[in-house]
DNA sequence: CGAGCCGTTGAGGGGATTCAAGCTCAGTGG
DNA sequence: CCACTGAGCTTGAATCCCCTCAACGGCTCG
């Protein structure tokens, strides 16, 4: 398979790590996917891939950004606090979704940025990417691809999320978990605190509306933090309003 | 093509439109901000300045966008229908503000874009920008810096207008008005079904909140789409949450 | 002048919050 | 091994805030 993508004579004067990106299977969804076989052995440093357990931070919001991150595995909320000091999540980043493109234009971090559940997550120093830009013009044009998903998603995000009674809203977020784990019926079930957050609901009614959908048979508790849909089930539920 | 547009003689004078331009009250702040006067001479043709009623609309979700709209006086907001079918309006863009980027990017809007005020609008053919842009790299740049803005103020918005008691949210709201009318406290006061639409009330809360405000002199109306903030007050309000 | 839209206000009901109490479960140390 | 502990989840009861339904007044416009 490696033999397919990059010539054989040329593996050997290519960098390891150029190598793995080559080989990344999240690279034709990520932000490297544009980038031809020239650019990608460009890649010979710097890159690193790094692995956090659930709830580690990325980064934090207003710290200098020196990097971009790509989400290789696992879920990644932005969260910022009102200034009320509430704890509110903006909206989730899946697998090859690009985290704190800012960092590009010099600014400080917008949202902080933590792992929901176990990531694996592609570290990318801005210079890096500011070099790659110069000799490949597609890779900016998918920076403003990415820039522009996210505009999209944050306002599916605001616009579904947070209207309608609390178990319309619960539903509708049930639908997007299963849309971040790739369709599967098997999700990422976060804590009650966050659904909270993500649906600007107390605990206590987000409690009551995933106890309630698990006794109408929309969802399963698989673990702790995992859950089986019943899609059907859910479909059925959302049109009923 | 430029020597239909424009005869070659003109072509080394300035054309009438670049002096525009050059004189823009906004271009400092505006998307061609970043541009030298090397460049400005190449806005020769295609830009039409339009002037837009309030409730007109400046482009439809789904549309395909052939042009961008840069904000030269008024307020336009951007809005949505969500899957129960009800309207919700995402963010606002006041003076200098770029509207429908996503053009750029060969894509369909991503928002209905409705004038809130009377408007004044600039409209810049995509084409344009993209030589533009092939000529200037920082014309690149600036677009990236207004994704990241736009990205920036959605998140806010949602964070901030769509949480709290109802009281809090128009609060938030009439400082954000404040905010786009540069700080001073005549502010465009919208229809009550609109501040619904922002804040995720209903029409009739939306009235209550607002003549309770009134009764309490943090506004006071100067005509129908109109008023006057009490700003302290208003400072005061938000503060005792 | 009637029609229609918009804003306002009231009354009543329902849904979310608040406060409070138990519960499960994983981790800890005796 | 097991009580102990604490964090997270669940459930109940009371309260409160917002929505719903309804009626009315002001204003613009045909």
């Amino acid at each position: 398979m490696l033999a397919k993508t990059v010539p054989p004579l040329l593996a050997q004067a290519i960098h390891p790590q150029a190598q793995a990106c080559a080989a990344c299977p999240v690279r034709d969804t990520a932000l490297f996917g544009v980038l031809g076989q020239g650019s990608i052995r460009h890649i010979y440093a710097g890159i690193d891939s790094l692995a956090l357990a659930a709830e580690a931070r990325v980064y934090a919001r207003g710290e200098p950004g020196t990097a971009v991150y790509t989400v290789r595995a696992g879920i990644v909320r932005f969260q910022r606090v009102t200034g009320g000091g509430e704890r509110r999540i903006v909206r989730l980043a899946g697998r090859g979704d690009l985290l704190g493109p800012e960092a590009l234009l010099q600014q400080p971090y917008a949202d902080e940025a933590v792992a929901c559940t176990a990531v694996q997550l592609c570290r990318i120093p801005v210079n890096l990417i500011d070099r790659l830009a110069q000799a490949d013009p597609g890779l900016n044009q998918e920076l403003m691809r990415r820039w522009q998903r996210a505009l999209e998603q944050a306002g599916a995000w605001a616009v579904e999320l947070s209207s309608g009674v609390a178990r319309q809203r619960v539903l509708k977020l049930l639908a997007e978990l299963a849309r971040l784990a790739d369709g599967s019926a098997e999700i990422w079930l976060p804590r009650r605190e966050d659904i909270g957050a993500m649906l600007g609901l107390t605990v206590e009614t987000a409690s009551r509306m995933v106890s309630q959908l698990r006794r109408e048979g929309v969802m399963t508790s698989l673990s702790r933090r995992c859950a089986a849909l019943d899609t059907a089930a859910l479909a059925a539920a959302l049109r009923a309003g």
